[in-house]
DNA sequence: TCTATTTTGTACTGTTCGATCTAAAACATA
DNA sequence: TATGTTTTAGATCGAACAGTACAAAATAGA
């Protein structure tokens, strides 16, 4: 036997069910429900596995909705990536209106977003989960002051506009279009909204 | 006996709560726990009235939310009701915003909008209270649209402002804000939002 | 003091929750 | 075919849930 190598050949009876495809559907549950909303068997019906498979390759739900939340980040909501390389601090607002648009405004995807669908207020069992969010909104916020610093030195933000105003601006007009969307409104409605934010924008 | 007047003595036991007190009480819990995230024992401990009590007086949960959530509107939210009367376009949004961040800010209140908290996605049991906060929230919206309507044709409002345009772009802006505020963020985080939505202001 | 009426306190209902236990099933290796 | 290992299916767990039943308690009127 080998002990220096990891273990290729899997031994035992096989998965009947692929991960990255569970997870998927385990995210979009979450999404649509929230995550006190959402119960397990929410979870095995949309994931097509049963509890036992569901805690051996995921943890609890807890666990698996962090994981579900990374993989939002990874997926749907990868724009936010997308948008801070845009070369100036006004093509990084478009970029991001645009693919937040994009994603809220896509009937194919639950309505509103994963990070503020999932838990603002809770009972006592899910505080971690909503605190969680709270980390995760703010980690992009965080990303987003630090590009608008960068645009600062690069002489594409005015000076009469702070990197953190602008970010908790953008920030709040964002977090508003997922309630929009939470709300129903179509995609043609969010546009309306981010027109109105391009066209007043300081910078 | 007197039978074209409504009872003002009362038979039996007499309450031994105040129902107004024991409203406000519920509401708030609601506020900080959402709908779901609310037991009925986290609410007969806040209310400090026993079960049989609540449902007597209030009817079932999903009752009770209902009743709270107009309290809500016409206590804490009544601010809306404040800025519509305000004599011109601008003046209503300034209102409007400054009582937003005066009920979001203070400290003393749960973090966070009732209407936002309550429930963005649910289970199934909870969907009606979902679809009341959605129709709360566009019945607010509607309400500022007219007042907007009715600044165009008294000339407040520049010919190139759609009045849907800006209360959409309004509402984002202030949803926003409920989510910086389930945040954490304080009152001054949220004034700088205000004041760069201000400064933007295309009247 | 007795009766009618209403509220209160508490035990209890059935259901659903997240999580676990057990044994059968399905594979690789020998 | 026999053995070891992992996954699957389903039963089951105690706790918490929303809601209810019922008798004791507290009042007004007779």
């Amino acid at each position: 036997m080998n002990m220096t190598e990891t273990a290729t050949v899997k031994l035992g009876r096989p998965r009947g069910f692929c991960e990255d495809t569970a997870l998927e559907a385990a995210m979009r549950v979450f999404w649509e429900k929230g995550y006190e909303g959402t119960s397990l068997t929410d979870l095995t019906e949309a994931m097509r596995i049963n509890r036992a498979s569901l805690y051996s390759s995921f943890g609890d739900k807890e666990t698996l909705f962090r994981r579900a939340l990374a993989r939002y980040g990874e997926g749907p909501a990868a724009y936010l990536k997308v948008a801070l390389q845009a070369p100036t601090a006004r093509r990084v607002v478009e970029t991001l209106l645009k693919g937040v648009v994009d994603l809220l405004g896509n009937p194919k995807n639950p309505r509103g977003c994963l990070s503020t669908q999932g838990a603002l207020a809770t009972g006592l069992g899910a505080e971690p989960i909503k605190n969680a969010l709270i980390e995760w909104r703010k980690g992009a916020e965080a990303e987003i002051q630090k590009r608008f610093k960068r645009a600062r030195t690069e002489g594409d933000l005015p000076e009469d506009i702070n990197p953190g105003d602008l970010t908790r601006y953008l920030s709040s007009v964002v977090y508003g279009l997922g309630i929009m969307a939470a709300n129903g409104d179509t995609k043609a409605d969010l546009n309306r909204v981010v027109d109105m934010t391009l066209r007043t924008l300081p910078l």
